[in-house]
DNA sequence: AATGAATGAGGATTCATTCAT
DNA sequence: TATGAATGAATCCTCATTCAT
């Protein structure tokens, strides 16, 4: 390995190891993934990859913060031209739809608070919160423009609230594979049986239109 | 301890573990709580507590079933009342209240999916699915009832986004040690400061004005 | 393995347990002996043994006590018939001859401080400061009767500052390998070229000269 | 940070960094202790601290050279003027005051065969040994003046066995903190809970008579 | 039915040291 | 001479679960 020297080159290899990790994470569970892995696939030692990311939650912490501004990228670029009057119904589908294509994405959200937060120093913790603030005003102030019955402020927290959304239902949405087993031998709960995108749009326009 | 042999002696045995396993988990995380100790607090063996609650996970399942049956009954006959007309507003303030008072079950709430599903068997599982089951659509039809612009049908999928909401607001409103102190150094993050009952109130009022 | 039910089942256990350590201590340091080998040697998985003994150090307190016990009941089988005014040369001769043949039992104890009675519990090592100031007190009498000079209660002192003094002369006696090269290689050092016996007789010696 | 280039400014650093690692000793454990922090504070990088010193255990043996020095300097002072007669018990008791004060010194020489030696070069150790050689030889002779009952060369021996006691009742001196528990709550260890400097002096003073 | 002895998988992290720059 | 990136060895203990008694 050739050293990383320069801080472009650190970057660059930061850059490296949370590709490792996104990859690995579409593979498998957080908990079947372990720092020696990633640093091999990486080709680097296991001291290594602790230089870069203090701990395995900080080095996921970081994916995050990557793949969920990715993520708020497209989002935003989807709701950029979006007129005033659009109805609640057509936006809850834009981000539905945007979420769908992206499992592993939500999966990450799903142990943010569980698992990543609990290691990790406030410091990153913070970085990935501020950005998400941004995102949220940013697209929140969109929502206003689209929903013009919003109140200043509103379009931030209704997506506050859509995250939570999206979080719980991925719960129930992809059940383990006994759950999953559950509803399919009792007819009688069919009810349980999610198919997030749909669901997650009709909550989030309901959402949306009670907020407006 | 005498040996339980009629059929009513266990069903006594296993609501003594159920109950042991709550209050552990009132005091502590999930984690922290073992099976040898649940087992000495009910004075029995180890080995014992494995003839009544095949792994840990179905035990806390078990205690699940309970504890959510007994909010259940609570917000039932809260909303037994309502009549016709009344604003989601009040609904979703008498749900978050009913929730205020309860934060051990919320926790277990979050830990169906990720952890309690993931090791308990289908039976076990479908039971507690079929229980929420039965309340969503009872709890469902009072909706209906005190929200007539609610479509049949509609009342129960709005509980169900409610479930969800209050999963994924939990991980915004008890942040971890190290997120807590993010949030507080940094002026910016004040919109993650979220209050849970303040926060699920208006969320769940928004959801049900949407749905409607 | 058959199951240690019964009390003496248990104690056959421990014993072994303790066989097996002492047996792996002297053939190799302490830091290069790890549970897993002391388990398996004794047939047993790791956290069997963590049923017997709750940490390594305390596992090897548990030897050192028994080998201490075992020195002791020799050292004192051999004073017991000494008359009184036996010469303190022919005593330390005694201790020291005795001590000569047990050189693992004395690194044992040069890691009693600073290894074992960092992780043991306070019970553990009660146990065998107890022992030991049986014996010290035992023995002690027995200078004292040896050495009619010595006024009652100094026997026990001059051992427990024999005991220091072994432990200290070990690290001179046994120098490590490049301690001991040092020395080879240079005459002027010939003073720390010590031999344990010899030099252990002549300090206890005047020691319980000076003390008497 | 200037470079070093005259074998003068080598020497200061060399010095600067003894003085980093004597003051972080006396601070923490030796455990506690990683050669990043030295060079840290010493304002080098951790591997120009490697170009002083080869190893950790180097540096420890020379800030331990350089601190034994100066307390062999301030006994030497002390036992100049000692006319031939001197008690050995006011020798005793100069001996242990001295040490009274230098807690790390001790602490310093209870790791020198345990850990200093195990990781250090044949010269370096060469060198404080004979350093060590020179001062016991010459302290000797003071000895000698002191006690004329001591026949030449015995002087340097009682201050080698001196050494070795002082090592070993470190051990009992200084318990660690469940050993500590475990005095405190057993009266019959009352034996065991020993204060260093008096139960030196007496010992040394034994020693120093039985040799004479 | 009750017991409790036995099992064994499972992994992040530190830090002395080296060596390319 | 100075730097600091890279390396990789090293291991104790917990605890859910099983199963002989």
């Amino acid at each position: 390995m050739r050293r990383a020297v320069r801080e472009s080159d650190k970057a660059e290899r930061r850059q490296a190891l949370r590709d490792v990790a996104w990859r690995l994470f579409q593979e498998r569970p957080y908990e079947a993934i372990n720092m020696q892995d990633v640093a091999a696939e990486a080709g680097l030692a296991k001291g290594t990859l602790y230089l870069y990311f203090a701990t395995k939650e900080e080095l996921f912490l970081s994916v995050q913060e990557q793949q969920f501004a990715a993520w708020f990228d497209a989002l935003d670029a989807h709701l950029a031209g979006l007129a005033p009057g659009t109805p609640p119904e057509a936006i809850a589908a834009l981000v539905a739809d945007s979420l769908a294509g992206a499992p592993a994405l939500i999966r990450l959200l799903t142990i943010t608070h569980a698992v990543l937060e609990r290691n990790a120093g406030p410091a990153s913790i913070a970085r990935l919160k501020g950005l998400m603030r941004d995102r949220l005003l940013a697209i929140g102030a969109r929502l206003e423009v689209a929903l013009p019955t919003l109140r200043p402020g509103q379009g931030a927290r209704a997506l506050l609230h859509g995250y939570a959304l999206i979080v719980g239902l991925h719960g129930l949405a992809e059940p383990t594979p006994p759950a999953r087993q559950a509803i399919r031998d009792n007819p009688d709960l069919a009810l349980f049986a999610v198919d997030f995108a749909a669901e997650l749009q009709s909550a989030l326009a309901a959402l949306l239109r009670g907020q407006a």
